[in-house]
DNA sequence: ATGTCGTTTGTAAAACGA
């Protein structure tokens, strides 16, 4: 089981990046953000040339999530927009996916947490707003005692290693609050899955399109994959693909992928 | 360097968000 997180940074524009990516990695579940596009401008058919499905969660201009599901695999969409937060912003998917040989279904979530723009500003009082609204959803849900995956564009770099070394730990996307909101997910059980193996000094999911940020390597870890407990025995890998990020009028945003065992295999 | 993108709107430059 491949899952993966890619914010696409409008899906008109990236498709053909998209599909390129698709066709090479075949993840089984592929969860975008920053899709631009109202959801009767989704490029279905496109993708269902691919061999996936879609649930889709669309917005004229900004935000906009969805879910791919490689054909063949069993799912249903299980909600669209953060349950019990009225958000007119298109910010979450979830959708629940039958593994073959399991008895729970997998809980998977698309998210693009809001940017916060600047500490202490309304969009960061919102941002704050919304995890919390986020991280009572899973508690009040249980969600972290199934097997459960949330990811997406989180817009937080969670410790003083996924900045560049320049990155004021004190201004938005680094702060104690919003350090404090991430820690709170983790607080429900969930776990970092990208910190459980060895990585690379200097590991970033995101880079400024400004200064040649990605050249120089400035970037931050903001894009990541939390899992819940059940599903520690099944990791195996955990990577961020930077090549799409080199290619021809990228995404700011390279995929972040995350290898699970089989189910089968799990029992020790 | 206020340095780049993507989208929208008073369809052309500017505003907005990231």
């Amino acid at each position: 089981m491949k899952l993966a997180t890619w914010n696409v940074n409008s899906i008109a524009v990236r498709l053909p990046h998209l599909q390129r990516w698709l066709v090479d990695a075949r993840p089984d579940v592929l969860a975008l953000q920053e899709l631009k596009c109202p959801v009767e401008k989704f490029p279905a058919q496109a993708i269902a040339e691919l061999g996936y499905e879609a649930a889709v969660h669309g917005q004229k201009t900004y935000n906009g999530v969805a879910l791919l599901v490689r054909e063949g695999l069993p799912w249903r969409e299980a909600a669209r927009g953060l349950p019990g937060f009225a958000d007119e912003q298109a910010r979450l998917v979830v959708a629940e996916v039958e593994e073959p040989a399991s008895e729970a279904p997998l809980v998977v979530v698309s998210a693009y947490f809001p940017n916060g723009q600047a500490v202490s500003s309304d969009k960061f009082v919102y941002k704050l707003a919304w995890i919390d609204a986020l991280a009572s959803w899973i508690e009040r849900e249980r969600l972290a005692e199934r097997p459960f995956v949330l990811m997406g564009d989180f817009n937080i770099a969670p410790a003083p290693d996924d900045t560049h070394p320049d990155w004021p730990q004190d201004g938005i996307l680094a702060s104690p609050p919003e350090r404090a909101a991430f820690a709170r997910l983790l607080s429900l059980g969930l776990v970092d899955a990208f910190r459980r193996f060895p990585q690379p000094p200097q590991s970033y999911s995101w880079w400024d399109y400004r200064q040649g940020a990605f050249r120089r390597n400035l970037g931050l870890r903001i894009d990541h994959i939390l899992v819940s407990p059940a599903l520690l025995p099944r990791l195996r890998a955990c990577t961020i693909d930077v090549e799409p990020r080199r290619w021809e009028r990228p995404s700011d945003h390279a995929p972040v992928v995350l290898e699970l065992a089989p189910t089968a295999e799990t029992s020790t």
